[in-house]
DNA sequence: CATAGTGTACTATATACATAGTGCACTAAA
DNA sequence: TTTAGTGCACTATGTATATAGTACACTATG
């Protein structure tokens, strides 16, 4: 995974998990790596993988259990909600880019079809 | 304007200038206020406002003449481009994040329609 | 009990960002 | 020439980020 300069890496592994988690590749109640080992798998600092967890925790994506490690909230009404938050955002920031462009409606799609 | 806190406020800033550029709301050729009434009007600092005009001359969407000012390049054909461009870059984007989040592309349409 | 795995809390260093403030050199116009 | 506007180069401070390293406390398990 190669990270954007300009953008703090915890928020993009954050990002990260919270897609798995949204599209049910990490599954509800399901046991994260612990925070040395996600720093393994990341590429990243052991205290920047904390920073990942606590703020995953802020959000009620997970729960952490001192001793025993981090773990997919099992609300599954969260996540549902979640991948829907998570469209709907995008999507938003699309059309807000597309408005500001002077760009219409009609040709957003057609460049999400790629008919350019 | 309210900046994400999340985002260096130069490159907020910047986009923001590329954006008016990018839809004529700039015209070619057209002087930039000074790095001081950048600053002012942005609310942000000088050395901040600097730091844009620079950016965007790393782009060659300005051009800056010691002791004149800054101006928006005259090149018309780069404008042109630019609005294309970010379009581009903002459609894919938006298509990244929906593959990501296993939405299909009808989906993603019905979403920018606002058929939720 | 001893151990491994875990979260948590520190110290310390380096870098980027954003701010404030000062000063100087260049340009155009009064 | 004087003035105002401008770009540019500094110093300095404070915050956030990311890194490295160390230490401690909790939990489950052998």
């Amino acid at each position: 995974m190669q990270y954007d300069p300009m953008t703090p890496i915890w928020l993009q592994v954050m990002t990260d998990l919270k897609t798995d988690i949204a599209v049910g590749k990490r599954l509800a109640g399901e046991k994260l790596p612990g925070g040395r080992d996600l720093a393994l798998a990341f590429s990243i600092n052991p205290n920047t993988a904390a920073r990942v967890y606590q703020e995953l925790e802020k959000e009620g994506l997970c729960e952490t259990r001192r001793g025993m490690g981090t773990y997919v909230t099992g609300d599954t009404d969260r996540i549902t909600a979640l991948r829907r938050e998570m469209a709907r955002q995008a999507a938003d920031r699309f059309l807000h880019a597309m408005e500001d462009l002077d760009v219409s409606p009609q040709e957003a799609i057609r460049l999400i079809l790629k008919e350019e």
